[in-house]
RNA sequence: GCCCCGUUCGUCUAGUGGCCUAGGACGCCGCCCUCUCACGGCGGUAACAGGGGUUCAAAUCCCCUACGGGGUACCA
């Protein structure tokens, strides 16, 4: 180990966050661009996103802090065969999509308010700093502290390395526990450049970015020896580190992109595999081929496939979340959980409470299984919290669901909206119900099935007693003239109940809900109806008697 | 194999030696509300991995075992 020059910065190596109050707080998230954001990888992001807005508005553990802070995206692509501009678009829109912009970035082209650099730390890709790397690797081979072998560069390990983890605390290992690692890759054929390991890279950017909280999944934990000894060696102050639990799937094993592949295969077991002639994208067939021949977990082509089998995508990156109806906020929310609390009961909370009171060091050690009934708890309670207009927005914009949205008129939006204000947990589940059948009237009458035990129940029972107060309800309704809104249907509807001495609203609520749906389940009876309108309304009752009775209601009444 | 890290209700967790006959949330069960479902209200079920220590006192400190995660790559 060298004498430390003399511009060594003292390491802020201390379990409590304690920067130098009049230095920038610097936090990174520094993502591979080999796929799309991974869940995982969102709350990483999250965490180091949120030290840097506590340091720039001096809350939390940063209340005395006077530097300001930044939030630096770096793509970390030295992997070349594996990296690709198209990750790195989709990994960007994924944060900005959850909200969590960066200070300094890359351009990356088609992403909205990036599409330059932004920051003087740049680049941010590391396959353009390569100069950089060798300007280190300089200094470490002038040194002494590296070899070569075998046409790369070795870092020679020679002493013990302790470290402080914000989370996991003072970690020692020794040096013939660390082999000498390889810091710079063999020169491929055609480059000017050698390209470093990510050891090397992370560590020669962490330092020249002035990075101070290294925020990064455990899987780092082990190789952060040989990082801190690399800061040592290059005479760097050392960051202060912060290591994550890992997200599990819920039987305990790691949450991957490749569970994707595995739902897909097993889906397609069970189903076939679908057809693709009519994907038209280029490189389509080639990946779909190579993925059923278990060459690649290709996790776009096993969204695909799960999709075109009409089978539910396992949610494993961020946009898989916004795919099946999330909001960003009950996801960040929830995310924010795994791994960390604010140490009272207090849980739902949005990104401002987030960033009064988080605290690095309440991190939790232990890996987090990923409970998507929680989290559908909590995106329901979001959505509940929203206001209609806000809803009916949301609905409006949730485009993964083409159909839905062909049938979808602009003037019920509202309706649509209160209906499900207080019942649904996604907007998938919104769209689907909407698509099943409130905006497809005409098919609903043809295809009408009933559920045999609600049909019983609500409609043959009794003497037909269901199937006549349908019939009752039928005249109601029909008189209703065009004002078919949902106060006039359960003013109408109420006194239907009255004037006939039925029990209550069930008494025409339901046999409706089984001829307009099938099932005896359904939002409040009013929104639905105005929602299908009257003339679907009718019909579907009409079909409802046709079916039961093989006679239309007007038939029977007139 | 070796090295590092972890282990409280089914799940996420509170707990930093006495406040713990272990608290909250999700799930589940029951009741109430109710036009169905859902929401909401009330109640219930359920945990300190196991074994040794230390201490007047341990979920909390130490050791061992088991189990889990990670590293051990010219992947990140």
């Amino acid at each position: 180990m060298v004498e430390k020059p003399a511009h060594y910065t003292p390491p802020m190596a201390s379990p409590e966050i304690s920067p130098s109050p009049d230095r920038p707080v610097v936090t990174r998230f520094a993502p591979s661009p080999t796929g799309n954001l991974h869940i995982g990888g969102a709350r990483t992001a999250l965490y180091a996103w949120v030290v840097a807005q506590q340091a720039k508005r001096r809350v939390g553990p940063f209340k005395d802090h006077t530097g300001g802070g930044r939030f630096i995206l770096r793509f970390e692509d030295t992997d070349r065969a594996r990296s690709s501009t198209a990750s790195e678009k989709q990994i960007a829109e994924s944060m900005l999509w959850l909200g969590l912009d960066w200070d300094e970035g890359p351009a990356i082209e088609g992403v909205a308010g990036h599409e330059t650099t932004t920051g003087d730390h740049g680049p941010y890709r590391q396959s353009e700093r390569l100069p950089l790397y060798h300007e280190q690797l300089d200094r470490l081979r002038a040194a002494g502290h590296v070899y070569d072998d075998d046409g790369a560069v070795r870092f020679k390990v020679t002493q013990d390395v302790t470290f402080v983890d914000a989370v996991y605390g003072t970690v020692t290992v020794k040096a013939d526990d660390i082999e000498d690692f390889v810091i710079m890759k063999r020169k491929a054929d055609g480059d000017d450049l050698a390209y470093p390991t990510f050891h090397f890279a992370v560590v020669v950017d962490d330092a020249l970015m002035e990075v101070t909280h290294v925020i990064r999944g455990v899987e780092h934990l082990s190789n952060t020896p040989k990082h801190a000894a690399l800061y040592d060696a290059l005479g760097f102050g050392r960051p202060l580190w912060c290591h994550t639990p890992s997200i599990m799937n819920p039987d305990g094993s790691k949450m991957s992109k490749r569970d994707k592949a595995k739902a897909a295969r097993k889906a397609a077991d069970q189903f076939g595999w679908p057809s693709c002639s009519n994907v038209t994208a280029d490189d389509f067939q080639p990946r779909y081929a190579a993925f059923k021949a278990k060459e690649s977990d290709d996790a776009e082509i096993a969204s695909w496939t799960l999709a075109a089998l009409g089978q539910p995508i396992p949610e494993i990156e961020t946009l898989d979340f916004k795919q099946s109806g999330y909001l960003a906020k009950p996801l960040l929310n929830y995310l924010s959980l795994l791994g960390w609390n604010p140490g009272n009961d207090l849980e739902r909370f949005d990104l401002e409470i987030l960033i009064e009171t988080f605290d690095l060091s309440r991190v939790n050690k232990a890996n987090a299984r990923f409970d998507r009934d929680k989290l559908l708890d909590f995106n329901r309670d979001a959505i509940t919290q929203l206001t209609i207009p806000e809803l009916a927005a949301a609905i409006d914009n949730y485009d993964e669901h083409d159909g839905y949205r062909r049938h979808l008129p602009a003037d019920k939006l509202n309706w649509l909206a209160e209906a499900f204000h207080e019942r649904a947990r996604t907007l998938r589940e919104i769209a689907d119900e909407a698509e099943e059948y409130i905006f497809d009237a005409p098919a609903r009458v043809q295809d009408a099935d009933y559920e045999s035990k609600g049909a019983k129940k609500w409609l043959t029972k009794s003497d037909d007693q269901g199937l006549s107060d349908l019939a009752k309800a039928y005249e109601t309704l029909a008189a209703l003239d065009d004002d078919f809104t949902p106060d006039a249907i359960e003013t109408a509807l109420n006194t239907c109940v009255q004037e006939n001495d039925m029990k209550n609203l069930g008494s025409v609520a339901q046999p409706l809900r089984m001829a307009i749906r099938g099932t005896p389940v359904t939002p409040p009876i009013h929104l639905v109806l105005t929602l299908i309108g009257k003339g679907a309304t009718l019909r579907r009752i009409d079909a409802c008697w046709q079916a039961f009775k093989g006679k239309g209601v007007a038939e029977a009444s007139g």
